[in-house]
DNA sequence: TTGTACGCGTTATCAT
DNA sequence: ATGATAACGCGTACAA
């Protein structure tokens, strides 16, 4: 049997293609007879209209693309639900492209979504300036919003966190519990990363703490086991400093909870050798022992919000002159025994 | 500027529609001289056709439509992530529609799929029997493939784990360790848990040993909060038994991670009092203070598999007469601190 | 109020 | 080897 068509309710109903079309979209051009008769002929063999035909007709597709580096971690995965509920709820699909970190794939994702396929993009970029030229290029004609990692050249709206405040108020939470000697552990030197670290400076500037370059640690985060080695190096060689740390800060997700684990197996008492505090979006945190102190980022909000913003400029009509907005949501801490121990 | 089209690309080179499709098409009727001048000419003006037109077309859209319950915890994305992958390889797109465990979302879901708009779905049904009619009814002209819950009566390909197996080696390897009052702690008393627990129920008939009913825990998995206070409420009354247990099985990725937190919280000795293991996907049992001994399920092959066979049948003829496959990859086991101790 | 005719961009059939 | 034409299913300006 093939498929229920215009044509073919048209055929059966014996009028033409358009009537049963304007019936359907409910156009002021037919009478609510006819359109109540077309209706439910068509509820009755299940009409459902073929979105290929639709979206070539129309150029909007309802479906919005998104390119990011990963998808296996808590955070993102939190971000992509949230972008796939909001998304549901505007009646748009959701089609993901893995760049894999990979600027190259990230291209080709890019790429394939110029076929305007999508009627817009939710973008994390691998870095501040990966394939700029050819998002500029994309903007053109289909909307790009920026979302996570928002220190990215493009002018369009961000959406984002409060990286460095969320580093501040961690530092500053250690702080009043009296660990004066902080240790950071970072990723990369630059990106969302060091923006991190400028709230870890200005922590220290606010309460008058000299910063001692020996406990700012740039870890291998290259792979899982090159970041248990190189953070037990570390480590070790903190702890051997005449004044050694008395806390660690994580800024990313992978680095805190590892730590944690390195932390155990070498046998360091947490938190009385050094308490812990990081980024972490996981839900075991609670489940860690001790269980961890946390700075969480809203995903779900990220998600939600970046597909709000992008589908409001979707439907607007002059794209030029839109006030493009660099959102900030704020980060939360949970605080937890790997800071303040048995409470 | 409009965008470059098969008719834009006519005009300009002076030749027919038709001419440049099959010069682009590589088709054999075409000179290999209009051939290179067509497709420099098509790379030059970066001309991509477009998807929807072929679409329509050849009635093909290149894209998988993924149905499942959630897709926060690492075990989906990293199903997820591999689906993408794979996908990409055999140029397909990725579509996904989270059920969230409710009946009538996964209803529209798979409705929203059934416009034509996938060549195929990937659906992993809330339970044993949710939406089968229509799932059967979808099945008659686009391929589906089941995965992860494949206890669901539809013929078709089905990739799961053989998850009696998995609770089988746990069971045993506790019991080889000297554990042989082993508690285990299962979500609803149906589906995979069902067949989790049968893997129980064997180890102890092979090794001869009685199975006490008290050991036998089922959990309130309805949030988060609730399973913790279930949790507690199970292991108090478990630890005051007569005979208590030595261990625990934790039949689920959630069940298995919260329960090591619990403990830690309630203060008991993890391997000493109770070992635990249990399914678990996540990269943070190493991290987990004692590190999580967990039983992995094959999430990334799992994915892969899934597509492969779907992409199979996509491409087959003939869809009826396939000998559908119900695959059930092993899991395998890590042996961690959680029940081998400092080893 | 309803119907006719055309076009979206592509592929495929049939002439030339 | 190349070109004219129809068709995929839908929306819509225009005619009736």
């Amino acid at each position: 049997m093939g498929r229920t068509t215009l044509k073919s309710l048209a055929q059966a109903l014996n009028m033409s293609v358009s009537t049963v079309s304007k019936a359907l979209n409910d156009s002021y051009e037919i009478s609510e007879a006819t359109k109540k008769r077309v209706r439910e002929f068509a509820k009755k063999h299940n009409y459902q209209p073929n979105v290929l035909a639709q979206s070539l007709k129309t150029g909007k597709t309802q479906t919005l693309g998104v390119v990011l580096p990963k998808m296996t971690s808590p955070f993102e995965s939190q971000i992509l639900e949230g972008m796939q509920q909001t998304a549901s709820q505007h009646h748009y699909r959701i089609v993901i492209m893995n760049s894999m970190e990979d600027e190259e794939l990230e291209k080709q994702a890019l790429q394939s979504m110029l076929d305007k396929a999508v009627d817009g993009i939710l973008f994390c970029p691998i870095h501040e300036s990966s394939n700029i030229e050819l998002a500029g290029k994309i903007m053109e004609d289909t909307p790009i919003v920026i979302f996570d990692r928002t220190n990215y050249a493009l002018e369009t709206h961000k959406i984002g966190v409060l990286n460095a405040e969320g580093t501040y108020s961690a530092c500053k939470h250690l702080l009043d519990i009296g660990r004066k000697r902080i240790a950071v552990f970072c990723g990369a030197r630059q990106g969302i990363s060091a923006i991190r670290l400028s709230g870890y400076e200005r922590a220290h500037q606010e309460f008058d703490i000299p910063i001692d370059t020996e406990y700012i640690v740039h870890c291998n985060v290259s792979s899982i086991s090159e970041l248990h080695i190189d953070m037990e190096r570390h480590i070790e060689r903190l702890l051997s400093l005449p004044f050694p740390p008395d806390a660690i800060v994580g800024v990313a997700d992978t680095i805190t909870t590892h730590l944690l684990g390195v932390l155990a197996k070498m046998g360091v008492a947490v938190p009385e050798t050094l308490a812990v505090i990081g980024f972490a979006n996981t839900d075991l945190a609670f489940s860690l022992n001790p269980s961890l102190s946390t700075i969480r980022q809203p995903t779900r909000d990220i998600g939600e919000i970046s597909v709000n913003k992008l589908v409001e400029v979707i439907n607007k009509r002059h794209r030029n002159q839109i006030a493009w907005e660099d959102i900030k949501l704020p980060t939360s801490i949970q605080f937890r025994r790997s800071t303040v121990g048995k409470a």
